[in-house]
DNA sequence: ATAGTTAGTTTCCTTTAAGAAACAGATAGT
DNA sequence: ACTATCTGTTTCTTAAAGGAAACTAACTAT
């Protein structure tokens, strides 16, 4: 862990700006990391299960996200032989990797919120 | 820490969606992450040092995210007294929270990058 | 036949994000 | 006078994100 003295080179700016910017190209947008902590947390989900858990979210958008997390191996995809056809939606091991910076997101939030409400009242 | 096995209840649920469109609505966009971690990492700067430390970023967008983050109370702005004049942003003692956030944003990335790269060679 | 469930896709529309370029107002150097 | 720097704003344009509603297609229950 670097030092609050610390500072970085250019090559190490660099590498730090990539780094970011991938991370939020994968997650950034409305829907992503709800999609992904519902499944995490809540386990292997339906879409019409987690359509419902998400509440506002619209069917196009949760088709799209869920493929294109799909295509990023965060999620997995399986078609049940039932009637009516029903599809199984679940976190890979891999977006396990994902959840200390989901609790990081999460409970900085909830810090904010709590700050937030304190000022006003003062 | 919660359990793989645990799971949330509703009331959970919903503050968990919550803090985490909470976080994401300060964070997201191309830009501002990069500019907190630029202030946090690097220390104080100017504008242009700031504009050409990010690389690609346009005036106004620099401009508009920072005064964002300053309504957010995590930069503060200050004018200097030299001629030409210039502005000194700071990232506030309340920016530093953002650290660990920050810190698994990054090293995510990096991992995520390293595990892409070696399934291309694969 | 009618209506409901499942899992989407398609189409249309609005909002937001972002970039590019020009400009402003102050100061300073040559 | 001309050019340059610093810190932005203004205007215009394009790209991306997101939402609403209708629709497909298969199956089930009444």
């Amino acid at each position: 862990m670097k030092k609050m003295t610390d500072h970085f080179s250019v090559s190490e700016c660099t590498k730090e700006i990539l780094a970011i910017s991938d991370t939020m190209e994968l997650l950034s947008g409305k829907w992503k990391i709800q999609i992904i902590g519902n499944l995490l947390y809540l386990g292997t989900m339906r879409f019409m299960e987690l359509k419902r858990s998400l509440g506002a979210i619209g069917a196009k958008k949760l088709s799209n996200d869920l493929h294109e997390l799909e295509i990023n191996q965060l999620v997995t995809r399986t078609v049940k032989n039932t009637k009516p056809i029903t599809v199984e939606y679940e976190a890979t091991p891999y977006a396990q990797t994902l959840k200390p910076l989901i609790n990081e997101i999460s409970n900085w939030g909830k810090m904010h919120r709590k700050t937030i409400t304190q000022n006003q009242k003062a």
